[in-house]
DNA sequence: TTGACAGCAGAACGAACGTTCTTTAGTATG
DNA sequence: CATACTAAAGAACGTTCGTTCTGCTGTCAA
């Protein structure tokens, strides 16, 4: 499955300028703007001009337009760069010269929409493991996992992130800090999911 | 006696049921049509009512307008009822993810798509601020950091990822791993940019 | 020095759009 | 039966939109 052809990401130069401007645009305002509105994003005057932009990042595959005509960014559009972190000097513009990977992170995170479900993490009992209080964790519902991995867990009616252990041949809660105990359920253990992906924002 | 205006946030009885066909019509196109594409959406046949619609939906916070006057969504448009199984009481606030492909999570930790990278991370310098190997730092791409910030500077031709201090008057990169020294530059020091989000992903 | 072309501006125009106003059908009240 | 109100339709209209075409300016090769 090797026969995608490849769209040349931009064919004139400036156009990686007018379309970072439009992804800035769309991340502050959730939709594309007439021509008329794009004039001012992009720092031009005529209308005629917008359109051929928005036609050429069409071409590229950024842009695409409904049955009615209106544009609408593509899945392209929100993929963001990935940089090799053996990225030598020569810095700030190679970074999108070097045609590296482009992902989004949802994608990268979730594989199972409907499954997935975002937690924020209170306390600190995780904190050796990384996780600490604020971050969200990213939690696929299934009541099934393996002795390692970190689970949410449903403990006294509240959700409980730790560590899946196994002691005498029974389920237990470890967690990643020392000052919390080992949890050893009485009954059984009911799983709400595990976790596979954590997100943490710092303010700025 | 008089009676005020109730702000309620749906005053009429059919507008959840209009609201969710444009959730629908908006996960499937990324834009919010004119009103006489939502005649169809909605399945009526004025646009005067379909501009009813949405003023009302306005009002109760779904949607807003961009200053020309274009229906954006808000967050509220994107939130998501609670879990549907059976979950009983004591469901802290989580969100499910996307259904269709809104992406919430890079809208969470990215504010300007065009500055914005994402770098591996490796080695353990920074481990103490929960940050190992093989996550990925979110990267806003800017040469002036404060003190207290993590940046990513550019030292020996290669990334390095350390919190941002100053002594004597001069910045200093603080790494948060006792095992590695504080590096002090001899000449300037280059910022690449500063850490907005990080991301891990466990493996299943 | 000319010609060709690229990058952009500007005008022209019909179609589509958003807004407001008026009308109609149905239902509930009393 | 009269009234009142809601849900929706429809018409009217000035504005804006997208499209196309033409014009201008600078650059570069012949």
């Amino acid at each position: 499955m090797t026969d995608f052809d490849t769209p040349t990401p931009e064919s004139n130069p400036k156009d990686a300028e007018y379309l970072a401007k439009l992804q800035d645009y769309y991340a502050d305002w959730k939709s594309i703007p007439s021509y008329a509105a794009l004039c001012e994003v992009f720092g031009i005057a005529s209308k005629s001009w917008v359109k051929a932009i928005l036609d050429r990042l069409g071409k590229a595959g950024f842009l695409e337009r409904t049955p009615d005509g209106m544009w609408i960014p593509t899945h392209q559009f929100f993929a963001r760069p990935f940089a090799e972190s053996s990225v030598q000097a020569g810095m700030p513009q190679s970074i999108t010269a070097t045609q590296g990977d482009y992902y989004v992170i949802d994608e990268m995170l979730i594989d199972t929409p409907s499954l997935t479900t975002m937690i924020p993490v209170k306390g600190d009992s995780m904190i050796d493991a990384g996780i600490h209080e604020g971050d969200v964790a990213i939690v696929e519902k299934r009541n099934l996992a393996s002795v390692g991995d970190i689970v949410v867990a449903i403990v006294d009616n509240d959700f409980t992130l730790k560590t899946l252990g196994k002691e005498g041949g029974k389920f237990i809660l470890i967690p990643a800090n020392p000052a919390y105990p080992v949890i050893r359920p009485k009954g059984s253990l009911e799983i709400f999911g595990v976790l596979v992906g954590l997100v943490r924002k710092y303010k700025k």
